[in-house]
RNA sequence: GUGGGUAUAGUUCAGCAGGUUAGAACGCUAGUUUGUGGCACUAGAGGUCGUCGGUUCGAAUCCGAUUACCCACCCCA
C-alpha cells in the first residue's frame, strides 16, 4: 500500500518550484525597497504564545492548532500564524531598544488544523511583513502601497483593496454594544449560526451569507459612525496618503478582526478565482499586541498573504522568468559517451548548466531527451568508430549547427 | 464538526440498461530514418477499474461499508 502525504498538505514539485522561487524573489525585492529585514523564527513555539495572542477560549485554540506535548511535558504548537512569533522575537531580542521603526519580513510554512478546500490547506506558506514603532497613518498607507504594488507585480491585477477601521479600546466596545442592541430585537429571526454569533462574535453577523440575515441587519449601525475622533483622523490620514499614491480602495465597514489587540486599520485584498476563500492578502494594525505579550507598548501594523493563494490567483498572469535550459551533450558511440561525461564535468565546473543522457541511447532518443529538458543547445560528439571526432553545436530552437573544436567548447558555451 | 460530488493506464477521461482477452487521447519506449529533437505514419510497454464485503452463473458496471481527493458550510489568527 503506497503512502500519501497527510490531508491538507502538498508537495511542491520541480515543475512548480520555479514559480515559488520567483514569487519569493519578487517579495524579497519589495522588502528591500521598503526596508524590511528578514526574520526567521522557529516553526514551533510555546503554546502559550498563541493562547495569549489569540485568546484562550476561541475555536482557534481548542481545535485549529497543531499542539503537542514534549517529553518534558511542555506544550508546543506548530505556528498557526506569523505575527505572534515575530512579536515574540521582537520582545525577546529587544529589537525596539535600537529605537526608531523596526520592519520585519518573513516567509515560511504555517499550520492550521482545518478541513481543506480550495485555497485552504493544513500546511501552507505565508509571506508577510510587520512594522513596529510607527503610530501615524503614513506607515499604514506605505504598507498598503507595498501590498498593492506587490500584488500587481506578481500578476494579480484584479484584487480590490477593502479598507476599514475597527476602532480602538476607546470606541470599539461602544460599537459592539450598539450593534448588539440594534440586533437584539430580531435575534430570534437570525439563522442558527448568527444566533450563536450574537454572543461569540456579533460583528460577523454582518457578513452572514443567508439572505434573511442580510435583510435583518442592513440598517444596523456601522463602526465608522461610532469611531472616536482619533480613529477617524487616523483613517482619514491613511486614505489621503493612499489617494496621493494612486492606490484604489473601497471602504468596507464589514471587515472585522475577532481579537481585541487589533486597532484601527484593517484591510483585505479580495479577488475572484479562489472559491470561497476570496482574500488573497490581509492585515491590519495591532497596537495592543506587543504589550499583551509582555513587551513595551508599541504600535504595530502588518500584513500576510498565503503563497498558495497568490500563485492560484495569479494563474497564467504570474511573471515567470524565462528558464534558460542546459546545454545537452549527446554522444554517437561508446567512446564519445565517455568524452561526453568528461566534457559535461568540465562545463559544469565552468559554471555552465550541462545535461547528458544516461545509458547509451540512440542519438534520436538523446535529442528527444534534450528537448524534454528544455535544452537551449545540444553538443553532439562525433562517432569515434567512424573517426568523426568533430563536435557539432546545435541550436535547439532553430536547428542551426556549427562544428567546434574540443578545446573551444567551454569558451564558446561561456559566451552563450 | 456538518453537507454534497468524485475515484478506471503516467495524465485527462470514455466505458456502466451486469456478459468472452477493459478503451481513447496525450505522454512513454522503439521503428520508418548507415544514427540529428519538434511534424507524420507504424508497432510496443503500461491498469488485480481506490479498498473490503454483499447480490449474481457472472461485477469496472448493482448494493453496503471504508479510505482518499475535490467543493461548500462552520471557523478564519
Amino acid at each position: 500500500m503506497a503512502l500519501s502525504a497527510p490531508r491538507g498538505t502538498q508537495d511542491i514539485l520541480p515543475a512548480d518550484a520555479a514559480r515559488w522561487q520567483a514569487l519569493e524573489a519578487i517579495f524579497r525585492q519589495f522588502c528591500a525597497r521598503y526596508g524590511y529585514g528578514e526574520i526567521r523564527t522557529p516553526i514551533f513555539e510555546t503554546t502559550e504564545l498563541f493562547t495569549r495572542s489569540v485568546g484562550e477560549e476561541t475555536d482557534i485554540v481548542s481545535k485549529q492548532m497543531y499542539t503537542f506535548e514534549t517529553r518534558g511535558g511542555d506544550s508546543l504548537t506548530l505556528r498557526p500564524e506569523g505575527t505572534a512569533p515575530a512579536v515574540r522575537a521582537l520582545i525577546q531580542n529587544n529589537l525596539m531598544a535600537a529605537g526608531g521603526v523596526q520592519k520585519l519580513c518573513y516567509t515560511g510554512p504555517i499550520f492550521r488544523y482545518e478541513r481543506p478546500q480550495k485555497g485552504r490547506y493544513r500546511q501552507f506558506n505565508q509571506l508577510g511583513i510587520e512594522a513596529f514603532g510607527a503610530a501615524g497613518p503614513e506607515i499604514d498607507a506605505e504598507l498598503l502601497i507595498f501590498a498593492a504594488d506587490f500584488l500587481q507585480a506578481v500578476g494579480i491585477t484584479d484584487a480590490i483593496l477593502e479598507l476599514n477601521s475597527v476602532g480602538c479600546p476607546a470606541c470599539r466596545p461602544q460599537y459592539r454594544e450598539a450593534l448588539r442592541s440594534a440586533i437584539a430585537g430580531v435575534r430570534g429571526e437570525l439563522c442558527g449560526d448568527c444566533e450563536r454569533r450574537f454572543d461569540t462574535n456579533p460583528l460577523r453577523i454582518l457578513d452572514c451569507k443567508v439572505p434573511h440575515c442580510k435583510e435583518l441587519t442592513k440598517d444596523a449601525p456601522v463602526i465608522l459612525d461610532i469611531l472616536c475622533d482619533e480613529c477617524k483622523t487616523h483613517l482619514a490620514g491613511v486614505e489621503k496618503n493612499l489617494q496621493k499614491a494612486g492606490v484604489a480602495y473601497v471602504i468596507n465597514p464589514h471587515i472585522v478582526r475577532g481579537l481585541d489587540y487589533y486597532t484601527r486599520t484593517a484591510f483585505e485584498f479580495v479577488t475572484g478565482g479562489l472559491g470561497a476563500q476570496n482574500t488573497v492578502l490581509a492585515g491590519g494594525r495591532y497596537d495592543g499586541l506587543v504589550a499583551e505579550l509582555g513587551g513595551p507598548s508599541t504600535p504595530a501594523i502588518g500584513f500576510a498573504a498565503g503563497e498558495e493563494r497568490l500563485l492560484l490567483s495569479a494563474g497564467d498572469n504570474f511573471p515567470l522568468p524565462d528558464a534558460i535550459g542546459p546545454v545537452f551533450l549527446a554522444a554517437m558511440g561508446a567512446t564519445a559517451a565517455e568524452r561526453v561525461f568528461t566534457l559535461a564535468t568540465e562545463l559544469r565546473r565552468a559554471g555552465i548548466p550541462a545535461a547528458i543522457s544516461y545509458g547509451g541511447r540512440s542519438l534520436k532518443a538523446q535529442l528527444k531527451e534534450a528537448n524534454r529538458q528544455n535544452a537551449s543547445y545540444a553538443l553532439i560528439l562525433g562517432d569515434d568508430e567512424l573517426s568523426r571526432q568533430e563536435i557539432i553545436l546545435r541550436n535547439m530552437s532553430n536547428s542551426e549547427q556549427v562544428v567546434l573544436a574540443l578545446e573551444d567548447v567551454v569558451a564558446r558555451m561561456s559566451e552563450i
